[in-house]
DNA sequence: TATATTTGACCACG
DNA sequence: CGTGGTCAAATATA
């Protein structure tokens, strides 16, 4: 029953989420030391250990409704603060896109994409900027485009494209897969560069987390229906294989491809 | 404030 | 003309 942290927004702002970390640890604890009452209840069967239980069973549904509570509010937050900077780029600079030769310029919507990326460096110490997302004609999957932050750009750039997928039955810290396929990786020297491993979290949008993800990955079923896709478990981890992606300074940039679908979550249409 | 991400527009290519 | 890749304004986060 607890709640699983790793399922949660990531994008709290920090003292949120140093809060909730401290919950979940607490949560955590008082669950072990739940466990350990438990055992020695049974073997001793001492009548004031169901006291003990009791109260530990009150510690940990405190610690869950505090923690449930504060990721609602966090979720209430977020919807409102981006109400109302919707309002007021309504005032200022707010234009739909139709007009020409502003690219760009539009206004944010909330969920389109559901994931955020919690960790931007790969095994190899480089860190990858995000410069891009489209989706792929055939496929729900979007592609997100990456690129080395450093500044040795040469011509030389590669795709990676994953496929992710979830699966509609329990979950466990999520695994999934990824294809990957470098696309033009021109002239690379074939150091075989590690393993890639970028972690992301879904965003929720609106409910406690453990909710919104059943009917997440509902919904996703649902979309992705026939598709050759399996479903995986919910959340996101995607480890590419070792690929002589990138070397020193050669590659500068790759693509991912998600098996997600392109939530088109809104609030209220405006 | 600086840096990173999101996302529609732009554009080259088939 | 559709598609894939990139740009860059708007936005988010540190």
């Amino acid at each position: 029953m607890g709640s699983d942290v790793s399922a949660w927004p990531l994008k709290l702002s920090g003292k949120k989420k140093r809060i909730i970390e401290e919950l979940v640890q607490g949560q955590e604890s008082a669950n072990q030391l739940q466990i350990l009452f438990h055992n020695s209840s049974q073997e001793t069967g001492h009548l004031s250990s169901s006291k003990k239980e009791a109260l530990i069973d009150k510690i940990l549904r405190s610690l869950d409704q505090t923690l449930a509570v504060l990721s609602s509010v966090e979720s209430a937050e977020v919807s409102q603060s981006q109400t109302a900077s919707n309002q007021d780029s309504v005032d200022t600079r707010s234009k739909r896109p139709a007009s020409k030769d502003k690219r760009g310029c539009y206004r944010r919507k909330r969920a389109a994409q559901a994931w955020t990326v919690a960790s931007d460096t790969m095994e190899d110490g480089h860190a990858w900027r995000k410069y891009g997302q489209k989706g792929i004609l055939n496929s729900k999957h979007p592609r997100s485009y990456y690129r080395c932050t450093r500044k040795y750009d040469e011509g030389s750039s590669l795709i990676v494209t994953s496929s992710e997928c979830w699966e509609t039955g329990t979950v466990d810290n999520g695994d999934s897969k990824i294809l990957i396929n470098h696309h033009h990786s021109q002239h690379l020297d074939p150091t075989p560069t590690t393993l890639a491993v970028k972690r992301e979290t879904k965003e929720e949008t609106s409910t406690t987390p453990s909710d919104v993800t059943d009917l997440d990955s509902i919904m996703w079923k649902d979309l992705m229906g026939d598709d050759e896709f399996e479903y995986c478990s919910e959340p996101a981890e995607m480890v590419s294989n070792t690929y002589p992606w990138c070397t020193e300074m050669s590659c500068r940039s790759f693509e991912l491809d998600f098996g997600i679908k392109p939530l088109e979550f809104e609030f209220d249409e405006l």
